[in-house]
DNA sequence: ATGTTTGCAAACTGTTTGCAGCCTC
DNA sequence: GAGGCTGCAAACAGTTTGCAAACAT
């Protein structure tokens, strides 16, 4: 994978400004598990708790900026905000599942999914760009749910 | 398919009731060209078009109601409003190609998909609820695509 | 008659933007 | 030094909500 390093090569190379925030959020999501994503405001709230100095607007700023220079990628999960994830050029793309009893998400990966996608994309005219499956689902569990716990009693 | 009329019964069989407005509004889904999908705002327009007496506001809570009793999906283009599409019980999902150069949207259906998040989501320890595809893509006609060309024009 | 639903306008939430000063190149 | 970048607060877009009147049952 590309380095934080490469990254900032990168972003001079195309003209941006390499400033403390954007070195801050770029460490942030290459610290984050593998395939974890963050909304601006979760992103800014970790930043705070870091003691970075940045406001919410640097937030959507940077996000939005490094999704378009292709290091992170914009996904929804159906809710009211944006969340963005660190693009891995060498991992096989991955998917979410979405708990509709918990609230919590998963990752999972299939090639199946991309090369369907893109045979339908090609009958239909098109060329795929991008593939996101967003798959609700259940964990049945109930009252036992970690996730779904700790959400009622917050 | 269910008939509208079904639909009637269905929901003052759950309490609610039947109101012009929400009448109106499962007509115009009925009309709608197949996987066809509105806004709030879209619908909100059709309604005024056909002269009917409707708020903006109803137009969003008639949405929601009909989406949590599972006559309409609710179904996101990345964009920043809902859509809303009928739900057709006894028609294989469809999923939806979103092209990035003209905006259009285009539905395709693929058992393979359905299969493939059934067995994911067993994997993990869930049960597969709703399945939704997005897929961008690029329609590669640049200036000759009818879609893009309207829009820049408007 | 009762309780739901509506329209209106105001409130809210997530996100974007104008501007003056700051900082990177 | 010049122009991009930041913080702040105000502006925005989409959606939700409180309330009194209107309506379905």
């Amino acid at each position: 994978m590309k380095t934080q390093e490469q990254l900032y090569l990168e972003l001079r190379a195309k003209g941006f400004r390499l400033t403390p925030q954007r070195e801050q959020v770029i460490d942030i999501f290459y610290r984050l598990p593998n395939g974890d994503h963050l909304s601006a405001e979760a992103l800014y709230n970790i930043l705070k708790h870091e003691s970075v100095d940045v406001s919410l607007a640097t937030s959507y700023r940077t996000l939005k900026l490094l999704a378009s220079v292709g290091v992170l990628r914009e996904v929804d999960f159906g809710g009211d905000q944006k969340h963005y994830e660190l693009l891995r050029a060498d991992e096989a793309p991955h998917h979410h599942l979405i708990c509709m009893d918990c609230g919590a998400t998963e990752e999972f990966e299939s090639e199946v999914f991309a090369t369907e996608a893109t045979a339908a994309a090609a009958t239909l005219g098109y060329k795929a760009v991008d593939l996101q499956v967003k798959l609700y689902a259940s964990c049945l569990k109930g009252e036992a749910c970690p996730t779904l716990k700790q959400r009622m009693n917050g």
